[in-house]
Parts: C-alpha cells; structure tokens; sequence
DNA sequence: CTCTCTTACGGCTGGCGTAATGATT
DNA sequence: AATCATTACGCCAGCCGTAAGAGAG
C-alpha cells in the first residue's frame, strides 16, 4: 500500500466524488480513479458503491471503505507526524528537542514555564513555536508542536487531545481609543450589541472556537454585529484591526495585559464567560519525554 | 514520504547495514542506497553518518534517523493494520466486525466468552482467529486480530499492550504413554532433569516466553535437557512430537483437559509456576468495540 | 586486497494525462 | 443533453539493476 494511494482513496471518501477530490488534488479524474482502482485491486475488496443508481449522487462508501477512510486518515496524519518530528530533530544538533505551541494569547508565564520546565528534565530541551491563531490543534495533529497551549470554553472537550486546565482567563473588548466606550473600564455585552467584529476564523478541531471569541451565545436582545474578515492571524494583527476602526475584538484580559497601544483600549466584559487555558498533548503520544513535561506543566494548574 | 522507501531506511537503521538490508529487501545495494539518499534529501537532514571513519562497522544514525526509525516502525505497523483491517472488513458483508485471536492452547471457554461478549453489544460481531503459538503478539501489531488472548509468566508486562490478566494455569509435562514416569500423575522439575524437550521457539514482544515454556529457570541440579526443534505450531503438532517420543513438552493443564489423546500422558508439575492467560488489546486502540469487548472480558477475571 | 558505500548510466515499469466510451437521469 | 465514472493508449519520471569509483583497514 501506498501513501500516495490512500491520500488519493481519502479524498475520494471524503468529498465523495471522483470529479471533486481530482480537483482538489490536481490531477484529472481518470488517473484518480485508475489510482482507487489499483488499491482496491491490491486489497481485494471494493471500498466504494460505483455507479449504480447514483452518478448523480457520487459514491457510496462500502464498510472496508469506512475502514480504510478511518484508518487512511490517521495513517496520513502519523505520515505527517513523523516527517516533521524527523525534520526537527534534524535541525537539532543532539538530544532530544521538544516544540512548544503558543499563539500571541498565551500568557506569556506560561511559555516560560514550559521551557523552566525541561530545565527539570535530563536531556530534554524545550522549546517554543508561535502559531497562528486557531491552528494549535492542527500543529499537534500535523507534528509542528508536540505539546501546545490550548484556549477553549471551560470545560469543553478538545477531540483527540489530552488537555489539562490551567488557568481561566477572563475576556475583554478591544476598542480604538476614540470608541464611544473607550472611557468605561468596563461594559457589558448589551453596551456592545450591535458592534461590528472581528472575524475570529474557526480552528480545525476545536468546536465552539468560533462562537467562543463572537461572544456567543448572546443574550436576547444584545444581537452580535457584522463580522469583518479575514481573520486576525495573531494579537498584532488584531491589534491593528481594531484601532483602524474597522470594528472591535475580543480577547482574553491576558492579551490585554501583555500588549499595550496607545490607539487601543481594553474594555472588561464581566458578562462573558472566562475562558480556560490549557496544555494539550496528543491522546496516543507515549514519548516519555512529552509526558514528562506535560505532567510537570499539569501540576501548575490552578483549577 | 512514501512507505516503501520508510521500509528501505527502516531496515538499513535495524541492521546498522546497506549491504544487510539490501539482501534482506531483495533488492541490489546501489538502488537501497539511492533510495535512502533520496528519503534525505526529501527530508532536507541526513539520517545516517556514512563511510566516515566506520566502512567496517556500518553506518551509525543521526539523532533525525533516531526519530525517523522509531516513527518509521510505528507507521509500518500502522499501515499493516489498516490493510489488514481494510480487508477483512471487506470479507464481513455489514456492520463491526471484531477478530479475537487466540490459540489452540487458549481455554476453551474464555474463546466462547469472547463471542458472548459481543452478544450484548449491538451491532458488534466477534469472530474467533486461530493463531499459530506465540504469534498473539505479532497478531495484534499487524492486525490480524483486535483482541487476543496472550500466555505469559505471571505479572510480566507485554510492552504495547493493555493486558487484563484473567486466570492462572497449573502447568503439566506432556510425556508418551510408554514413557517410565506416565504413571506418576504429578512429577517434580527433579524428575525432568535431562529430558529432552520440544523447542518452545519465541514470541515476538513477549519478553521470557521461551523460558516460561522450557520450564526456566531451574534450581540447580535440574538441567534442561536437549531443545529439539522445529517448535510446533499448534497444539495439535505439541502432541504428536510427544507421541513420537522425540521428548516431553509442558502445556498449561488447560490444554491438557481440552486435548486427550491415549498414546500421550500430562503429567502435573507442581513446582512450576502457574502461566497467566490475559486478555490483551494494543495500547493505542482507541476502537470503541474494541474498548467495550475488551473491557467485557477483563470483567471476567478471577484475579 | 577486501569490504562497504556512492556515483554513473541504461532499461523498464507504473502512474498520469488526453481522448474516447458507457451509464444514468 | 448533461454529468460522472471507466476504458484505451501514449508519454514520461522515477526506481531498480549492472558497472565502475572511492575510501578505509
């Protein structure tokens, strides 16, 4: 079996097409279902319903082909995993070298506990990858970072993951210095009902991330605004978002606290839940190492 | 990345050797060289340190061929098991469909529990896999079989697997009918000394299972006698070696109770320690059907 | 001189693209 | 007719094998 193969199989599967998932490879359909062909060849099984009654409705998974869409995704994923880990211990000169994920939004004490805390660990050194907002899960996943700081409504699960609370974080609107609120310390989410805001993307694995930094769900009445895209890739370009007037933000107080301009001001949102911040590390990563800073960072938590 | 080129670097890491690999591989020197060349270059780091000061020793890997050979093997296993899974979901025309390994040493009844277990959940089928001894182990890896039952001196861990150990076994000599102590029902290791026995062979994974089968280790003045090969592959051939009086065996007194034949004698060993038969399922499983039928049987323990 | 890996080169296979065909609504 | 997939066929890249080269004991 071949990656190449089972990447081919997986977008088929996924987009349930022949047509679309050529066009999303780049290459024409025929070599695509040639390439499908010669994999259920070598299996002995048919993965997918052709044609019968359905060229309109594009193809039927068959349950090897449910396997095999389950399996070919992790399997793709492990691929992934293990070319970027061996890319990074290839820019290592020795040792063992662990990435740290953070976004702009993290706490900053946070970084530098993950790096205080390889100081604890023979051999292991740690160190630290920014992302792009809403990409954590995806470094984890894709072999970027081994372990990341997450940030999530409380309590919600993360797919995948192993997560430890740490901290909750309680969340601001950023406003240009001249915003008809700017003066208030504080304001409540009926003071900014109706207020254009910044797109805040979604994240790949993290449900609710959206809806998490919309301030959603709103009460009645205190409808949200127009969203602004693009998305903000990190507090920087938030930052410049909103003090070019284009609308507010939200963000957690952390933020807040680590960045300051003088063209923008960070307003309390008490009636917004707090957000909690956590260290996540893939569910099957039993690389000693990892859990050791893991748990190390777990034992900070305060929750 | 593509497998068969991860199988190609796999196999020079293992046998610190291009030369070895290439006849493990079938394949000429040069190309496995190009092919491993190619890997790097794909990988922008080098993964082995060649012809440096070491043409007699082979070649040594670089801290990126660390990470890469330990990744490497995980995703081939992964990849086998897909395949393997892929196929024999093809062979099952609906729904999930479990394969429990065991062997013909495994007691009878915890085979049947097995396909009891899957009675209470719905929609999961359980089907026994007859496996050759000591491959349970390899069975799981590969993915011949989600869930097998494993033999194993007791409290030994088996490294990459969730072993629930379910009951212990007193362990018998399997001697000829004509043999001078067949009429004893019970014998001492003191008796045995100097028998000739059948070779037991190895399991992959399983760490001490050839000296749990030889009866090791042994108080002093209670020498093994002579390993006669080819190990038996079942318990069907176990007892046809004893039978051709070519030397004894020790089985677990289950088998002995399951199995009678008039031309062989179990003879109980009572200074043996007792085998543990567990339930085992690999570590990273993560299949709820698996978790559920796994978790079904370890219930079962008497331990 | 032997052992081992690398470089050079030629041949072949396998996968892709284009074009044509089939099947269904 | 339009859509979606398969079959037919030619082309080319990539991979392998043979042969030659290079460095160390």
């Amino acid at each position: 079996m071949d990656l190449r193969q089972l990447r081919h199989f997986v977008a088929v599967a996924e987009l349930r097409s022949f047509t679309a998932a050529a066009g999303e490879l780049h290459m024409s359909q025929p070599a695509l279902s040639q390439s499908v062909a010669r994999l259920e060849k070598e299996l002995g099984c048919a993965l997918l319903h052709r044609n019968k009654q359905n060229p309109g409705q594009g193809v039927l998974l068959t349950v090897a082909g449910e396997t095999l869409l389950e399996e070919g995704r992790d399997l793709i994923a492990a691929a992934q995993r293990a070319e970027e880990r061996t890319r990074r211990a290839g820019r290592t000169s020795s040792g063992v070298s662990l990435a740290m994920g953070f976004t702009s939004g993290t706490p900053q004490h946070l970084v530098a506990a993950a790096l205080a805390a390889a100081d604890g660990i023979d051999g292991v050194d740690v160190y630290p990858v920014e992302l792009d907002w809403g990409h954590e899960h995806q470094a984890i996943v894709t072999g970027r970072a081994d372990l990341a700081y997450l940030q999530y409504a409380e309590g919600t699960p993360v797919a995948g993951h192993t997560v430890t609370g740490l901290e909750l974080l309680e969340r601001v609107a950023l406003v240009p210095t001249n915003h008809r609120l700017a003066h208030r310390g504080r304001v409540t989410l009926a003071d900014l009902a109706g207020e254009a805001i910044l797109d805040p993307g979604s994240a790949e694995g993290v449900p609710g991330y959206r809806d998490l930094w919309l301030g959603e769900p709103r009460p009645a009445g205190m409808p949200i605004g127009r969203i602004v895209g693009p998305p903000a890739r990190t507090v920087q370009e938030m930052y410049s978002f909103v003090a070019a007037g284009r609308g507010m933000a939200i963000a957690s107080k952390a933020v807040a606290d680590q960045f300051q301009r003088d063209d923008v001001v960070a307003l309390v949102v008490p009636d917004l839940a707090s957000v909690e911040v956590g260290v996540a590390r893939l569910v099957e990563d039993r690389r000693p190492p990892v859990r050791q800073v893991f748990d190390a960072l777990s034992r900070l938590s305060r929750l």
